[in-house]
DNA sequence: AATTACTCCAACCGCTATTAC
DNA sequence: AGTAATAGCGGTTGGAGTAAT
């Protein structure tokens, strides 16, 4: 390792950390964790810039709440795939496998207790799929594709459903204490990405910016790597 | 006001999978 | 094909903040 002789940091991100760790991981498109740790100059290693940067950096992030839709949709993809937080991540715009998971621990596993001890009232919800994929017009919701939705290695929902979108009316993102200077980025990326879409109505928070591959775990991955470091969710 | 209990979540650890050589 | 390095994932822990007593 580069680090031989030097000792790592851990333990809480100090600002300026993030502040380097950003501009590194915006500069190098690839995923090289060490190189990003090494060269940023940070003293930590490449394992814990990259779970900063998934977990608490990265753009589009979602902070606050787990909203009513999302519990649903955890709930019933935890139910489908059981501790799976990377993947079920992945049907969470915004969110992290580490979040999903605490959200997790902290309140669906105590409601299960609770439901097991006796008093079962069944917030379970249905396992209609359609309500996890409704459509709506608001214009403030998030939009994403679900085209890989009947992939073979996620196997749920209807085969051959043809709804393309599911929206999540409720959902607010980035919203981390570096949320404005990384909102700062993201026109300026996003300029020069045809293919990026733009949902809601483009003022403040209320506007999102995504890729309709963006989602896909199957999905051609040159569309991401066309958008840059930034937009490389998985 | 002080103490205790509880919740939340950032961060670390260990293991596995993938990639590079 | 074998090995080492790196990335990714899931489990766990510890500290900060808050509520209850």
């Amino acid at each position: 390792m580069a680090y031989q002789g030097d000792k790592l940091r851990k333990g809480p991100w100090h600002e300026e950390e993030d502040e380097l760790l950003t501009a590194s991981a915006t500069l190098l498109e690839e995923r090289k964790w060490d190189s990003i740790a090494r060269l940023s100059g940070l003293m930590r290693s490449g394992k814990s810039c990259r779970m900063r940067w998934l977990n608490y950096l990265r753009p589009n992030l979602k902070r606050g709440h787990i909203s009513a839709e999302e519990e649903q949709i955890i709930t019933q993809f935890h139910g489908q795939w059981g501790n799976k937080w990377a993947r079920i991540a992945r049907r969470l715009p915004g969110r992290t496998d580490n979040e999903i998971k605490n959200y997790w621990r902290t309140h669906m596993r105590k409601e299960i207790q609770t439901q097991e001890e006796g008093n079962f009232q069944p917030k379970v919800y249905s396992a209609k799929p359609e309500l996890l994929y409704q459509n709506s017009d608001s214009t403030s919701a998030w939009k994403y594709s679900i085209r890989d939705y009947n992939s073979a290695d996620d196997n749920i929902g209807p085969a051959g459903s043809s709804l393309e979108h599911y929206e999540l009316s409720s959902l607010t993102h980035m919203n981390s204490p570096y949320e404005t200077r990384q909102y700062d980025w993201i026109p300026k990326l996003s300029s020069d990405q045809s293919q990026t879409e733009v949902h809601g109505e483009g003022n403040g928070l209320d506007c999102c910016f995504c890729d309709p591959a963006w989602n896909s775990e199957d999905s051609d991955t040159s569309a991401l790597v066309s958008l840059g470091s930034l937009w490389d969710m998985n």
